[in-house]
DNA sequence: GCTGGCAGTCGTAGCACCAGAGTGCCAAGC
DNA sequence: GCTTGGCACTCTGGTGCTACGACTGCCAGC
């Protein structure tokens, strides 16, 4: 299991067929099928004993004694790794992904909900997708709006809205002018800027500069930390009902599992939150299958992730999940489009 | 059908009972099981013949010839109308939905989410909420933010946040100081009002006192439109996989359709939507039932419908969508308490 | 008007059975 | 030594049959 050249070509062969077969038909398959259907040169009874062999080496198993062969994680995973042909993305689709951010709302919780309809209509399965946390946002402009001597409004707004109003007061008077420069200041030096990169140093230069008080200084900053207080992670799913046309979603128990977990949330966070890295390689999508996934509920369901980016960092995630009988190539070439397109709107959006 | 009166009592009480019966077992009530079960004091002969009269009549129908009786939607009406005795809210539930909103987050559709999750657990139901439109909060201040003499943002906070920005800009110079006090008298002549309560009127006479121009008025009543611009209605939906544990769902078809119903929204919107009626008397559920619910793929699923307050009025809804074989009463009482504590939290969150 | 009895209807659970698909193994052949 | 056709064996799924049980509707008698 471990030498990755343990499988000679006709095995390779095989194996992938076997992966490919089943994806379509969702039925076991025995060897007279794969001598019928493929063009093997071999006769079935070899195919049989190949097909033994790769039973004993972990990548097919048998659903009982008289069925065909059905390919085990390990056999999922060679097919998409080392076998399986890369797809690209139909021009109908890529047409359709880039309509949808054309007409795309400007309110982020919309855009993302829209994305996973999109994403789970094309593909036919269950879609969610992360929103970027406020962390990631651009920062557009502050106003510190001046109500009393010693009170003020501070309003933090990003590329994607308000982020936050908070209510600041001080013990010694402050001259509306000071608050008037202060924003001035801070909007002409931070603007663009992404949140999570504006650090404190960055309001106290831009403090001393003006010659501003400690205590106005300390009210900028809890504004800032409030604007990118991180609210629950934002997520929409899309597409249960696709999982109903599986026949491996037919036993009720595990659709009820499934569902439980997709309305729950945190466990599908959990499963895409270590891949939003800012600096992962955000072209790659990664797949887990089955008890990779490590949710019993899951075993039989594999995943298609893709990060999306805004500007140069990944800040959320696309995610496709299905059975572990599904197209992983043709998912694979969607989410990343979707991803790529999802990040341009980003960057455009923020241009605006 | 038409006479309310041509339920004799003993015609009424076998009604009810195989409604309460089948809505306990999920089984089709026959004449036998009737007698043994409760105390009619005749025999299962005379109740057969009553029963087959109350078929004739309308109110059960029989799935075969050899099975039992099963109510039909006027079966339920009726049942739901004048025969079932009301329940009142057991105190354990009572505590949990109180204990809910007193931890409830600020944010509304947080709330909205969390308030749908907490009633599907305890209703075991299918729970969707609509949430308020920026129409019904309270206005609480505008802010008009002098950027340079042609130009401002002004920012328009609700009791539930900020709700707009608008850039505005005019052709004659405008002096900050114009501004501001109309910013302040706007704040203390309208803070508290409901959005949708602020007509033009008010804005101008707050302009004609202090003497403003007519474009920086417009420019205002611009800011409180953008303010109360209708988006998508919000809504939330919790608790299908309760759906599954349902006799009546097991069929993959009718469940499918009513999952895409659900994700959809917009059906389900529909559904409640012309209850939102903000002088409607807030206090009292309403049921539909199989087809009143005018939907193929519901009929078989009654709705239970409450609208919630905020302030005086009605502002949104809360709904239980579940089989026809539903405990009314309890899924009544339930709703009815969770929309009371919803609307109490809103006038509650307006205050602070 | 109520009741017990009875014939009749219908769905379903259980059972046996068979066809079909697929395997593993073996002995013969290239 | 790999490949192959043949063959016995296994297991599932569908079909047809029967028996049973749960009802009903109707009727004659109280």
């Amino acid at each position: 299991m471990n030498d990755r050249h343990e499988l000679d070509k006709r095995k390779a062969f095989i194996l992938a067929t076997v992966v490919y077969e089943y994806i379509a038909t969702a039925e076991p398959v025995g060897s007279n099928t794969l001598t019928q259907k493929y063009n093997l040169g071999v006769s079935s009874a070899t195919i049989r004993n190949e097909m033994a062999e790769l039973e004993t080496l972990g990548y097919l198993v048998q659903p009982h004694t008289s069925a065909g062969r059905v390919p085990s994680d390990a056999g999922y995973r060679t097919y998409v790794d080392r076998l399986m042909p890369a797809e690209s993305l139909p021009s109908d689709d890529a047409r359709r992904i880039r309509d949808q951010f054309r007409a795309a709302s400007r309110e982020l919780s919309d855009v993302i909900e829209q994305t996973t309809r999109m994403l789970s209509s094309l593909s036919k399965n269950l879609v969610f997708a992360v929103a970027p946390s406020r962390d990631t946002h651009a920062f557009k402009n502050i106003q510190l709006i001046w109500l009393s001597p010693r009170t003020a409004l501070a309003i933090v707004v990003t590329s994607m809205g308000v982020a936050s109003q908070t209510a600041v007061e001080w013990h010694a008077d402050v001259p509306a002018d000071d608050l008037t420069r202060l924003s001035n200041a801070l909007n002409a030096r931070l603007s663009g800027r992404i949140m999570e990169d504006i650090v404190n140093a960055d309001l106290s230069a831009v403090a001393a500069e003006l010659q501003i008080s400690d205590e106005l200084r300390a009210a900028v900053t809890s504004a800032f930390q409030n604007a990118r207080q991180n609210e629950e992670p934002q997520l929409a799913a899309s597409g249960t009902q696709n999982l109903l046309d599986q026949p491996e979603f037919h036993d009720l128990r595990k659709l009820r599992s499934i569902l439980s977990i997709v309305e729950e949330q945190k466990t599908l966070y959990d499963l895409v939150a270590e891949s939003i890295k800012p600096d992962a390689d955000v072209t790659t999508p990664m797949v887990k299958i089955g008890r990779e996934l490590r949710e019993d509920a899951m075993a039989e369901c594999s995943l298609v992730t893709v990060p999306y980016r805004f500007g140069d960092r990944g800040v959320g995630m696309i995610a496709i999940l299905g059975p572990r009988r599904m197209p992983y190539a043709r998912l694979m070439a969607l989410a990343s489009g979707t991803a790529d397109s999802l990040g341009a709107y980003l960057d455009d959006v923020e241009l605006r």
